[in-house]
RNA sequence: GGGGGAUUAGCUCAGUUGGCUAGAGCGUUUGACUGGCAGUCAAGAGGUCAUCGGUUCGAUUCCGAUAUUCUCCA
């Protein structure tokens, strides 16, 4: 069975079930301070779990791409070396809200394995909880029974806290799990050694495939359990682990989900798969990366340094190391194993196709840029080498390796390589020790405490968000709870219902205060955890359980509505100007300024970015209404031709705001009609990343004042150029000048310099054979500096020494001609070290020429006495 | 969010106890050689040493802040 007919099968029979189908959510993740990546089928569903959201459908059933970087299960590190680690992979799930519970989700999950993919029964084993004593959780026999009326005994296991108590986090949702495990080893394996003894054991051929979680508990952040009033079965099934045992495969990597992709690297680098260990490994790193690449860069997630951006820039970057190291790989190639992959993989993931051509430059542009982190590290091992070898030493030190590390980024693997190549040591430990300390600096410095929600009025009726049409109104706290980080503590303040639009869809949250006759607490920000909008202040009120008015910012409001609009009309200008391969990649909107980053291959002439700003100010001056339709069904909005945005994640019903020609799907804030906005001004063009160019602008207020800032900077300037018609002209006549008087000036010090030069040499005395020129000139230090090289030039037996005067401060000069430094061994340096304390100063300089500063220029006379009583002896 | 680097000619980079008229290679301009292309040789142009402050007689160099950027950790 080909691996698309197993995802296919696996829909087919939940929805045989009465199971919703819905598709994969996007894998970054928003609105979620505790996760970055999905990394569990469960992740979209995580509100309904935790009571903040309701699914319009009991039963659903899925396959979610997950990401899994690190963790108990899963290490990056480990990647490639086995056959089933993989950083992204497909989970196959089925939900039950409330609904049905561990009788079904046990029976349909036999029913399926066995009899819709034909799985030997005899090899399935399956766990069930055993309790624990410490949370006083009993033994899960409802699960056991269930399993004993379909499989014998001896195939199942009890498991404990540990492998069947599911957690998702410190504290939330949670329960007893029952896993299927299968032992794909060959017959004579199986009967030297029982299946039974090799479940939870780490064996790659005796493995979990599908996890049934039963959540009927919630633990508090003291580590109580309470019982959940509605039960809910939560499960996940990996999609390749499952292929790899319905084909008959014992890797994941031999499965028809990877080889196609393997097939392509071996080509691409000319080894074959299967031949050698160690590049079987990297070949496997790189199939399973490229995977992850593609997929989080079609979300949506760029790489970069920080945050989710800079995990998908590790990934890549571990993938071009092993293949730099093991296959030999130099240049940049990943990019060419895409179309495999997307060919693969495409049909059921379709923003793969459409994002083709943006994620094949992204890789490609990441590729280079790590090979060129890797050549300057290159370079800066060689240095070391070399001063190693000066030195007599044997071995680098770990600080060092880690220096290279944390600052250049040029990998610990690759350092000892090179350094074994040529006979040095590295300390492993010490380099470790390093990596401790900078963990642990991190951590220090982002500790947060997040304390339990202290609950005000459990039912109290509100509508949401009522801000799109209020900005102020009557609100009751239902729930508040406190946040520590390092030295801020704040709390957060969930309303029954709010006029405070939450930070979202690149628009920042509202600002404003609550109030009532005894207390004002001022809102500093507002923000989404999941689907709850959290006020922050820095203030908890006296009587909670009082009625508050709520009042949000007005003004800033308003001009944030501005740039959003804008946003939007500037969002639809440029699919007019540039094309509409033209697709938002992100965009931030605040009172201040918007910024709108877009896919486009290159940089933005000045006469698009001048149809852009007409196209949008058009728009502005024609007034256009807002036409904003709620629950709307996302068929509907689509067919309407409205635009949604990849890599987010939109329900069945959807906000569409309309202005003229402009349809977007937005849950933001915006104008009445354009007008509003005023005006609209492009501010800077600029790249981001690969394909991605980025435009900013402002808006009303804004855009006046920078109009009247040029334009007073023009009066200013045409005020400076006593009314010249033309300006720039005015200016360049002016630069010219400049250029022509910097000459003239160079010329005259120079016949100024030619005859002070012959004044001197009339003076110079001979002393012990020394042509010595003592003299104090009306120059200064660097004009002195050229007429001293040029007496200098064909003298020889020379000194000179030179005063100048400059306000209150004076220099002195003493140069050599080169034959008194090696004949007489004479030193400038040292000769005017010796004087310089009669101008009060210091001052150093090499042999030949010196200099030193100081603030009494009556000590000249004294320095040149002493420098010829020195020559004198 | 925290740590460590970097910013010098159009490009890639050197520049150590603070004073070497701030250099190299590539590119560029001009000239010579060659029938032309290409090339070789020679000469020249090109720098507020990121910005702003401080220490100092003197800062590209030391210190602080800002901006941009790289990198590691979370």
């Amino acid at each position: 069975m080909k691996a698309k007919e197993i995802r296919t099968k696996f829909l087919e029979f939940f929805e045989s079930k009465q199971h919703k189908i819905v598709p994969s959510a996007p894998l970054v993740v928003k609105n979620d301070p505790t996760l970055m990546f999905i990394n569990a089928g469960m992740n979209q569903f995580k509100d309904i779990f935790l009571g903040h959201g309701h699914s319009e459908s009991k039963r659903v059933a899925d396959t979610q791409k997950c990401l899994r970087v690190s963790g108990k299960h899963n290490d990056l590190d480990e990647v490639g070396h086995d056959t089933y680690h993989h950083t992204l992979f497909e989970m196959l799930g089925n939900w039950s809200f409330g609904d049905y519970f561990k009788k079904e989700a046990i029976a349909w999950a036999w029913e399926l394995l066995t009899e819709v993919y034909g799985l030997d029964k005899e090899s399935l084993y399956v766990t069930v909880f055993e309790g624990d004593k410490e949370d006083g959780t009993a033994f899960d026999k409802e699960s056991f029974d269930f399993w004993k009326a379909i499989i014998p005994e001896d195939h199942i296991l009890n498991g404990n806290k540990k492998d069947n108590f599911w957690e998702m986090g410190d504290s939330g949702p949670c329960g007893p799990c029952s896993e299927i495990h299968i032992d794909i080893r060959t017959i004579e394996e199986k009967a030297n050694i029982s299946g039974r003894d090799l479940i939870n054991q780490d064996h790659p051929e005796v493995i979990e495939i599908w996890n049934l979680v039963f959540i009927e508990f919630n633990r508090k952040a003291n580590g109580q359990l309470e019982t959940l009033p509605n039960k809910h079965i939560d499960t996940g099934m990996g999609f390749e682990r499952l292929t790899m045992a319905i084909q008959g495969v014992r890797s994941n990597y031999d499965t028809d989900i990877f080889q196609p992709i393997i097939q392509t690297i071996a080509k691409e680098t000319g080894f074959e798969y299967g031949k050698d260990k160690k590049k079987d490994i990297a070949m496997r790193v790189v199939a399973d990366h490229i995977r992850a690449l593609a997929f989080t860069i079609a979300d949506g997630q760029l790489p970069s340094n920080v945050g989710a951006g800079y995990v998908i820039r590790r990934i890549l970057r571990r993938a071009v190391r092993y293949a730099y190291s093991f296959l030999d790989k130099k240049e940049a190639f990943m990019y060419k194993v895409l179309p495999v992959l997307i060919q693969e993989m495409g049909e059921a993931f379709p923003e793969l196709i459409k994002q083709e051509k943006l994620i094949s430059k992204v890789i490609q542009e990441e590729e280079n840029s790590f090979l060129n982190t890797l050549s300057t590290g290159i370079m800066r091992i060689e240095k070391i080498i070399e001063q190693l070898t000066l030195s007599g030493q044997k071995s680098l030190s770990g600080k060092d390796a880690f220096e290279l590390y944390d600052t250049f980024g040029f990998p610990f693997d690759l350092t000892e390589l090179i350094l074994k190549e040529n006979g040095f040591r590295v300390s492993k430990a010490d380099f470790d020790k390093h990596m401790r300390e900078q963990k642990a600096r991190s951590k220090q410095a982002s500790i947060t405490e997040t304390d339990d929600w202290v609950i005000v009025s459990e039912q109290i009726e509100g509508n949401g968000f009522v801000g799109y049409s209020l900005l102020s109104t009557e609100i009751k706290i239902v729930k508040y709870r406190k946040i520590q980080a390092k030295n801020t503590i704040a709390y957060q303040l969930v309303f029954n219902q709010t006029p405070f639009y939450a930070e979202s869809g690149g628009q920042v949250g509202d600002t404003g205060f609550i109030q009532n006759e005894t207390e004002t607490i001022n809102i500093f920000d507002t923000k989404k955890e999941n689907n709850l909008t959290v006020h922050y202040t820095n203030q908890l009120p006296k009587n909670p359980e009082n009625t508050f008015q709520a009042h949000v910012t007005a003004e800033k409001r308003w001009m944030t509505a501005n740039n959003h609009t804008a946003a939007h009309l500037m969002h639809h200008a440029l699919r007019d100007v540039l094309g509409t391969h033209v697709e938002q990649k992100g965009s931030y909107v605040d009172a201040d300024y918007l910024r709108f980053d877009f896919a486009h291959f290159q940089k933005m002439s000045d006469e698009e970015i001048l149809q852009v700003e007409d196209l949008v100010n058009q728009a502005i001056w024609n007034n256009a209404p807002a036409n904003i339709q709620i629950d709307v069904d996302i068929k509907e909005a689509e067919k309407l031709g409205a635009i949604a945005l990849f890599g987010e994640k939109y329900g069945d019903k959807v906000r569409v705001v309309q202005f003229a020609d402009s349809i977007e799907l937005c849950g933001g804030t915006h104008v009445e009609a354009t007008g509003q906005i005023g005006l609209f001004k492009i501010i800077h063009e600029s790249a981001i990343a690969a394909g991605i160019r980025r435009v900013e602008a402002i808006t009303g207020e804004k855009a006046i004042a920078y109009y009247n800032t040029q334009a007073n900077e023009l009066d200013q300037i045409k005020g400076l150029l006593k009314g010249q018609k033309e300006l720039s002209k005015g200016v360049q006549n002016l630069l010219d000048e400049n250029k022509k008087l910097h000459k003239q000036i160079d010329e005259l010090n120079q016949l100024k310099a030619a005859g002070i030069k012959a004044e001197l040499l009339t003076k110079a005395l001979k002393i012990n054979g020394v042509n010595i020129i003592t003299s104090t000139v009306d120059l200064d230090a660097n004009n002195i500096k050229n007429l001293v090289f040029a007496l200098l030039r064909d003298a020889k037996h020379t000194l000179v020494a030179l005063g100048g005067k400059s306000d209150d401060k004076v220099t002195l000069t003493v140069a050599l001609s080169k034959d008194l430094i090696d004949e007489k061994g004479l030193d400038a340096g040292k000769i005017i070290r010796s004087v310089s304390k009669e101008i009060q100063g210091g001052g150093g300089g090499q042999a030949h020429f010196a200099t030193a500063g100081g603030k009494n220029p009556n000590g000249l006379e004294k320095a040149y006495q002493l420098i010829k009583e020195q020559m004198n002896k």
